[in-house]
DNA sequence: TCAGTCACG
DNA sequence: ACGTACGTGACTGAG
């Protein structure tokens, strides 16, 4: 007979692993009469997964009776200090259980025990006959449990993500065996259970001092054979912890259990109660499923059918008189690049009716042209400056879009930030659409498929646009994104799809210039370099350049990565005087950099009427900020000589016009001024200092600015910096080349000069940690779910995204506002300068000749007055004859 | 497709 | 004791 299987999963780790993977969705995961769902959805999908994957003939789960266990009695505090469990996951611990009776699955708790002794007494009674455990947990406690017969899978990420304990991978993690694992916890103790262990003792130690003495007991046996030391000392001293450590670390194997093997038998599950279940807990996808089983259909097909007409030139009249309506559109195009990819077809739902059709130039017919180009009549879309763009190709000035479920979507929560519709459409457990990729196929590939499916496609896109848009706006609302929605991203994608549109003027000839020289340059290098290394290799092959420079040229390795030598610029830097090759390598690299990235791919980009067109990606980034696509116009060269040059590619569409760019000054910093109120730096902005200057001034207690030399500017301005990144003192150390000593002093003085930034800092972390996310000053949210990771460096990224995300969102908001404030005031005066690119913290014109002094008065002034802080704002303008003279 | 590197704010 | 600055995109080699 085959050797049955147990599965046993520790119910209270599992539930809260699931909350936390889905809690940036917490709030997306809500039943209809309010609780949240978001823990239960998570469980049951793992369930799923491991049903199918272990295939069990025994399943339990085991739960924490309370918080009082036979371990209190031992040590008063255990598990003291712990967070209450937040009453959005306790809510749905109960309905877990539910879920597993009506899934004929046995759930278990017992009162004096936790979770892990009903599950350790289990696991040994699985061993005795002869069962294969398996142990699926949140918690490395029940590593211990681990043995030929027993695997535990522990949680990694997520809870679909399980790392497999065998005795064999036990070792290689602890170097020690699953038993051998409780001594060494006692040793080092159990900061989450609350018990201290050894003072000084950290899982290294531990696991050396074991693998030496081979448990607790055999230590303290041979504990004269220590050499003298302070660890010696606190070992001693510490030894009743150690003791205790043991007895708390140690799973009850043979706990009093009132179940037996027998019961924890997989039964059928309880179909009626299930589906029951899911509709209380509006689980769509699983209700799906199960219809979909039910029908003896798979999954793929169960999506729905909807009720469309092919618009043709017999029916277009129908949307003739739809004033007051509210109308949904959707325009296909196929492929992500708006401004090339072939319009395919679209798809409006007016009149209660859905209208599809493959022919674009319906679209220009005077009904539909004058339906978009109507401002009275409100559209709601999926992406507003796509739409907008798309449209522009045919000519028709679309107006009216008022309601964009993919902006919506963002702002409500940033964390994914996919641009599909189905994709978006599944977070809100609306599966009635697929996702493009799915319908279309991708690649080279990629095809609009057969009519009827096609149509379908797109009926089910409007369908849901329609369909979200009450719970999306609901959503806005309860954020208080409102205005942040109507006032910023809504406009700002008008915005946007003109600057899109308009384009900026390049010259292919002064790149092909520029290619001559530098091509020239690379040559010369590169038969410089092969000499120098005495043969000829791939200098931008990291492997082959690590074997030339470490291993043929023997110079030291100073930084490894995953796969090899590290071979960057900061390496290289720390090796330039050890052999020429090295400056040789660095200059090859910047200018291969420059040609390949800029004056060899821009050109590729220039359309027919000699312009770059980028593609700005405004639902994107965790912060609020736009990226830059298709060609990225964001990172051309300013830093380098040779890089600025190609900036003079970039030129007026005008005879004699001007490129004229303005600039904030220390946004960021005068934002971090703003909300941290701190009025040392409040100070400074307001009486207009250099405010690096100030900060050297301060953090080295200076009197006057004449004392201040350029390595203390430089100094401070690597501190400023770094305090808007969520400072350490390992970070600025690194940056600037100093000790860590020497930073930590720096960044102490900082912040008794400028206190409140720093208890802005710790406010921005203890709301963070309260609420779930980070906002910025018009109330966009990132969220953190991280911020309660027990993983330290997890942890610290997402306290120091707490601290940046408010600072770079409210610098994005900002310029977002000055953008939309530009755009109005350059169209209420009809100049014919145009916006052309947004680079974080500057705007870009281009200007006719004859408009230069009018821009140079009403640019600076628009941005400047976008918000009002309590520190000013300030913006500075250049201007040339192109982006490289506008400096 | 991933990892490494480097361009920008 | 941890190993670290925040946010992006494009190109290249290698699997």
């Amino acid at each position: 007979m085959a050797q049955k299987k147990l599965l046993l999963i520790d119910g209270n780790s599992v539930s809260f692993r699931a909350f936390y993977a889905l809690f940036r969705q917490l709030e997306n995961f809500k039943s209809p009469d309010g609780l949240h769902t978001n823990a239960i959805f998570g469980f049951k999908n793992m369930l799923d997964a491991l049903l199918k994957d272990v295939e069990p003939d025994n399943v339990l789960v085991a739960f924490d009776a309370g918080k009082v266990t036979f371990r209190n009695e031992m040590y008063d505090d255990y598990k003291g200090g712990r967070q209450k469990t937040p009453s959005e996951l306790s809510e749905q611990l109960p309905v877990i259980r539910e879920l597993l009776k009506d899934m004929g699955i046995e759930s278990y708790e017992l009162k004096n025990y936790e979770a892990d002794d009903i599950i350790g007494t289990f696991a040994t009674l699985g061993e005795e006959n002869n069962m294969q455990v398996t142990i699926v947990t949140g918690d490395r406690d029940l590593t211990q449990l681990a043995s030929d017969k027993v695997t535990v899978m522990v949680t990694k990420r997520g809870v679909n993500d399980l790392e497999a304990y065998t005795p064999e991978h036990m070792k290689e993690v602890n170097g020690v065996t699953p038993t051998e694992f409780i001594d060494m916890k006692a040793l080092m103790g159990d900061s989450s259970d609350n018990y201290p262990g050894v003072e000084g003792i950290g899982p290294k130690t531990a696991s050396n001092l074991i693998q030496k003495y081979g448990s607790v007991e055999g230590l303290y046996e041979h504990i004269d054979e220590l050499k003298a030391s302070k660890r010696k000392e606190r070992l001693i001293r510490d030894k009743d912890k150690a003791v205790l450590g043991k007895k708390l670390a140690t799973i009850d194997r043979h706990a009093p259990v009132t179940i037996t093997l027998a019961d924890t038998k997989l039964r059928e599950p309880d179909q009626a109660a299930l589906r029951q279940l899911y509709e209380r807990l509006n689980f769509r996808s699983f209700l799906a499923k199960m219809n979909a089983s039910a029908d003896g259909t798979n999954e793929e097909s169960a999506t729905e059918t909807y009720t469309f007409e092919e618009l043709n030139s017999e029916n277009i009249d129908e949307l003739t008189n739809i004033k007051g309506q509210e109308v949904t559109f959707y325009l296909a195009m196929l492929g992500e690049n708006y401004h090339l990819a072939p319009i395919e077809g679209f798809c409006i739902k007016a009149n209660g009716k859905i209208y599809a059709s493959e022919n674009s130039e319906l679209l220009t017919e005077p009904v539909l042209k004058d339906l978009l180009e109507d401002k009275n009549i409100k559209k709601n879309v999926f992406d507003i400056k796509r739409t907008l763009v798309g449209l522009d190709r045919l000519g028709i000035k679309a107006q009216g879009l008022d309601y964009d479920m993919l902006l919506a979507s963002y702002l409500v929560n940033n964390e994914n930030n996919s641009n599909d519709l189905g994709e978006v459409a599944h977070l809100y457990g609306e599966y009635s659409v697929k996702s493009d990729l799915e319908v279309y196929g991708k690649g080279k590939k990629a095809a609009v498929p057969e009519k009827d499916i096609f149509y379908n496609h797109l009926a089910a896109k409007v369908a849901v646009i329609e369909k979200l848009k009450p719970e999306l706006l609901e959503k806005l609302k309860d954020h208080e994104q409102d205005d942040l929605y109507d006032n910023i991203e809504i406009p700002t994608a008008y915005v946007l799809a003109k600057m899109e549109r308009n384009g900026f003027k390049v010259n292919a000839s002064t790149l092909e210039e520029l290619d001559q020289e530098i091509s020239k340059k690379l040559t010369e290098l590169e038969s410089t370099i092969y000499q120098q290394a005495g043969e000829e290799f791939n200098i931008n092959s990291t492997k082959q350049l690590g074997h030339i420079l470490f291993e043929k040229l023997g110079l030291p390795p100073i930084k490894k990565t995953k796969t090899g030598y590290s071979t960057s610029v900061e390496v290289l830097e720390a090796l330039k005087t050890k052999s020429p090759i090295v400056s040789k390598i660095l200059d090859y690299r910047q200018l291969n950099k420059l040609e390949s990235t800029y004056i060899k791919a821009l050109p590729e980009w220039i359309m027919s009427d000699g312009k770059i067109h980028t593609r700005y990606l405004q639902t994107l980034t965790a912060t609020g900020r736009l990226s830059s696509v298709d060609p990225n116009l964001q990172n051309i060269p300013t830093k380098t000589e040779e890089g600025k040059q190609i900036r003079k590619a970039f030129v007026p569409s005008t005879p004699d016009g001007y490129i004229f760019s303005c600039d904030y000054s220390q946004v960021e910093l005068r934002v971090l001024a703003h909300v941290s109120g701190d009025e040392n730096m409040q100070e400074a902005f307001k009486s207009g200092y250099d405010i690096h200057a100030h900060t050297a001034m301060r953090i080295f207690h200076l009197d006057s600015p004449d004392e201040v030399t350029p390595l203390m500017r430089r100094h401070a301005k690597a501190v400023n910096f770094g305090i808007v990144y969520g400072i350490s003192d390992y970070g600025l150390s690194k940056n600037i080349g100093i000790s860590r000593k020497q930073a930590k002093e720096f960044i102490e003085n900082y912040f008794e000069q400028y206190p409140q930034i720093k208890d802005y800092m710790d406010k921005a972390i203890k709301e963070a940690r309260e609420k779930g996310y980070a906002e910025t000053i018009m109330h966009r949210r990132r969220y953190l779910p991280d911020i309660h990771a027990k993983n330290f460096n997890v942890r610290s990224f997402a306290e120091r995204t707490a601290i940046n995300s408010p600072i770079q969102g409210s610098a994005a908001d900002i310029i977002k506002i000055a953008m939309i404030n530009m755009q109005k005031k350059l169209d209420e005066l009809k100049l014919k300068t145009k916006m052309v690119l947004q680079v974080h913290d500057e705007l870009i014109f281009d200007v006719p000749q004859d408009e230069l002094e009018t821009i140079k008065k009403i640019v600076p002034e628009v941005m400047q007055s976008a918000i009002k802080l309590d520190v000013p704002l300030i913006a500075d303008s250049n201007w040339g004859h192109n982006w490289y003279d506008a400096k």
